[in-house]
DNA sequence: GGGAAATTTCAAAGCGCTTTGACAACCAAC
DNA sequence: GTTGGTTGTCAAAGCGCTTTGAAATTTCCC
């Protein structure tokens, strides 16, 4: 059944026909009810390629997920596609996968984007400098960027979170419970979000003249196994750190596992405070000491960028360009007062 | 720059140069040449929805991803994503990604069937008696299932593991260290892999005259969380099983926990062995005490899958209908003999 | 050199939708 | 009863590609 045969059927012209399915108000709304009820009874179905040869518009965004054989296939990445998905479904709108070597996202992106396939584009893992921002500038397509890119001038739209404040908090509070010796334990560092974890860190700490030494970083991929590698490296080092900041729940696994089998009790010989992305598979209150967070939804933020760049494609009111979440400090039981000195 | 002002440009009609473009056999290959420099010259790229129009084929394959607000999304999905990725990015393809709640995929299906989005559909999380195979069967779409549905007529395309061989071999293993008494935690109950895994537990035991108690048997999402709970249950009976299977080894995180808890060692006085999708994120070798593990890659069955698709909507030659892989059983420390009764 | 066969190219007809510009049909107003 | 403004409907022209069927050109053989 196509809209042809539709219209005959109807004694009306094509036009006539999908001008009443698509809303317009030049057609007696007598028509439409009539349109509409041959539609339920023959099943009819816009065909979706012809439909976007004419309008020009695809009807789903384009993201490109990173992967590579052997590549990590990374939980975060999982959640936040659930909430672009929910609410692109919300919309009729589906969405493109553009699998990609994560050195080359650039021209994956690119191929995308002319692919002719998708109408907006999201991009995430942003870098510091990251090259993609002036490629997207040069195209001319919606897109929202998840994070930000430091370095860049930020005059492009995006959502982010305040992974700076967010980090200084939780450092302020691991200073307030008296601890002095401080690690982090973040992403790799050439991501944008791991920058200003950092330097939220840091500037918390210097505010009480305290720096972070270069052994009490780690930068790493966030992964349970890289959590507890980095943390065998921090307790075995001299002065060890009592206070650990935590770029994930999921480095968070591995760490205590690291402090549980040195045979050190969490939440009095060591404080650790992660960052908690919300993924459904690791709740930090059922740890076995649940765990201080700071915590954004990843989902949210998701289905939040799906509805502004579904929003800018069909041109449903102005969006705010840029936005920046605040993220929510929990204190839950691994964090305690500093242990006294020995 | 579109086909015909190519065309126009090198003095061809369009036919000419479509067919140049794709191949044909009746275009001289000087023509052919001059036409391949030019679309380089000129960075001429088709239109894919003209093409899909002309053609009727997408360049796509489609898939039901199940999420809902408060749904598990899942570190198994985004594993065989990965794999589906890296095999389609290969041939130019892409995919399409309909998210659903998962009460909902039969409708689901079918609207990304009839969207026109699409050429081939994927599946997984197949149930018993599965309502997507009829509805599969009555599509003139190729698909592939990913699993079986136990109790339908296996005459459908599918790709699945062993699971009933890999659990029985792997609970004949744990008979011959001397073990007895068994616990399986398993997936969700309506999930086909999870009949067919514990069909082989109960079978295996079968054959020493040993039945698994119902008290013993646990299904439920596959979660740290979910392993947790269910082991500290089965801490609690009074004659506690000393021999686990389990159905991942994201629930063995759960589980191991419980185990470590109770003061209790694994591979001396808990066995266990945990089914291992390769999830980079959770490699059974680096857990404290290394996993025995059954091993298939959910990585490699995605790419396999994606394989099969595109090159039956290629007409690229035939392929096996239906396949069933073997499971590696892997020895670690996890498992050992049975404790001497008490 | 002529005719048949093979090779190369082309004009035109779709694919199924949207959208433009024109045309009836109707109403109100003078 | 004509004018002017709405309303509702339509025919036809795209959108940019593929593919059919025919025509033009070249090649081959006697």
């Amino acid at each position: 059944m196509n809209l042809k045969q539709l219209s005959e059927l109807l004694g009306l012209s094509q036009t006539t026909v999908s001008r009443a399915l698509n809303g317009y108000p030049e057609v007696n709304e007598a028509t439409r009810e009539r349109v509409l009820q041959a539609v339920k009874e023959t099943g009819y179905r816009p065909n979706k390629a012809a439909q976007r040869l004419a309008t020009g518009k695809a009807g789903s965004i384009g993201l490109v997920m990173p992967t590579a054989p052997g590549h990590q296939s990374d939980v975060h990445f999982g959640e936040f596609l659930a909430g672009l998905g929910e609410e692109s479904v919300r919309h009729d709108f589906h969405f493109v996968i553009m699998p990609s070597d994560p050195d080359d996202e650039v021209a994956a992106l690119r191929r995308l984007a002319i692919s002719g396939n998708v109408d907006a584009l999201f991009v995430a893992y942003m870098r510091g400098h990251d090259p993609r921002i002036p490629m997207l500038k040069s195209l001319s397509m919606p897109y929202v960027v998840h994070g930000r890119s430091f370095g860049s001038e930020p005059d492009y739209p995006f959502l982010d979170i305040d992974n700076e404040g967010a980090f200084y908090d939780a450092t302020r509070l691991l200073l307030q419970l008296g601890h002095t010796r401080f690690a982090l334990m973040n992403g790799p560092m050439h991501l944008d979000f791991a920058i200003r974890r950092k330097n939220g860190v840091i500037s918390a700490l210097a505010e009480r003249g305290l720096t972070l030494d270069e052994d009490c970083m780690s930068h790493a991929l966030m992964t349970d196994e890289q959590g507890l590698l980095a943390m065998e490296r921090f307790l075995q080092l001299p002065n060890r750190p009592t206070a650990i900041l935590c770029s994930s729940t999921v480095l968070a696994l591995g760490a205590i596992r690291a402090v549980n089998q040195a045979g050190l009790r969490l939440g009095e010989d060591i404080s650790l405070i992660a960052h908690d992305d919300v993924l459904p598979l690791l709740k930090p209150e059922s740890f076995s000491v649940p765990l201080t967070t700071t915590r954004s939804s990843l989902r949210a933020a998701g289905a939040r960028i799906a509805q502004r760049l579904i929003g800018t494609v069909k041109q449903a009111g102005p969006f705010p360009d840029q936005e920046l979440w605040k993220t929510e400090l929990i204190v839950r039981a691994s964090t305690g007062p500093a242990p006294q000195q020995l």
